[in-house]
DNA sequence: TGTACATCAGTGAACGCGCGTTCACTGATGTAC
DNA sequence: TGTACATCAGTGAACGCGCGTTCACTGATGTAC
């Protein structure tokens, strides 16, 4: 039966909400379009009327979650704190689309690989900027590097059965880009 | 027909090779097992003589692609240099199987996941050693941030589409992980 | 060393399942008067 | 404001395809004598 407009958006929400928890959680192939429109609380015949294809799904998913994250940026540092967590290594399904997915974004289309891309140009850009505004080579080199670490560092850390050695990598490389950043003020030449 | 027992050795390893390279070049799941009988010269029929499931496959395939690395590791300097560069980054078929599959893995049985932590395992522990044989906490930490740089920068540039961000992230990455290894001796604490 | 035959690695057709997608239908919405 | 009706969001059965897996068969291998 139709739904009036407001509702119609609502369901468009829940539908895209649904599927980037999904995703995150079981990766885009596992995850199917009836088992997103059941999360969404709707039927999968439905879902033709919102997208045009899963692919369509899976870089519209993507889209948003960039977009509703990209305003709780806060300094990198801080960030850290809270990324390289057994919190965040557990919870795949509201962590980091980057960490979750961007791994597998190569096997999937132009568009969704786009949507990672353009997320990725924004928070490195974000980050790079002090609170004043301004940036800097050796910053912009620092964030790269850090957020390279910190994305590896979830991934394997969510790879390793061990439990000791995945919180081990955790702490480690958060020690490690803490001692970096404070340590070596001057980056070597590449 | 049936064929000798050199041969279906020789088939068998052929297969595991062929497996190796296709699920790093396009995942495990958009792998079929007749594409890998195909690549390795025979017929998809015969798959189940070798091995039980396609499960099977994928754990035997990481583990057979784990001792054929474990004998060229070198020291991580020398190792980061061939790590991070486009030519590894283009060409994840023969490339580190960590970089391209650690992040799938997550997905995958249980024997896969072991054979992955084994890897990671073996791999951290070696490249923690001197030449001389002895190695230290701080050496190990610098290992696990180094090596969770690596990966996650050779993941993000294979993600990402545009061709100078992707660089400069392997640029700067490899500038960063220098800096910080030179720069500071003393680590911060935890 | 030859020969007869049981074994069994590999072949290719077939099966069954789950997936993405389509479509005829339903009934609430929202507009024209 | 109330009524008649066209619209169209959502439903659920159905389709077709590709996949992992099975199986009857083939013919070279390798063993028993």
């Amino acid at each position: 039966m139709k739904v009036s407009r407001e509702q119609m958006a609502e369901n468009r929400l829940r539908i895209l909400d649904a599927a980037s928890r999904l995703f995150r959680e079981k990766g885009f192939e596992a995850v199917t379009v009836s088992e997103v429109m059941k999360a969404a609380g709707l039927t999968h015949g439905g879902f033709y009327g919102h997208f045009t294809s899963k692919d369509d799904l899976v870089a519209q998913a993507l889209a948003s979650t960039f977009r509703a994250r990209a305003e709780d940026t806060q300094d990198i540092a801080a960030y850290l704190d809270q990324y390289l967590t057994p919190r965040h290594r557990d919870n795949p399904g509201n962590g980091c689309p980057i960490a979750g997915l961007s791994a597998e974004s190569r096997h999937q289309g132009e568009a969704a690989r786009a949507a990672i891309t353009q997320g990725l140009q924004t928070q490195i850009a974000r980050m790079s900027r002090t609170p004043d505004g301004d940036t800097s080579p050796e910053m912009r080199r620092a964030v790269i590097g850090s957020w390279a670490a910190m994305v590896g560092a979830i991934i394997l850390s969510r790879a390793i059965v061990d439990p000791d050695l995945s919180d081990e990598v955790l702490r480690e490389t958060r020690a490690w880009i803490r001692g970096e950043s404070e340590g070596s003020a001057e980056p070597a030449a590449s």
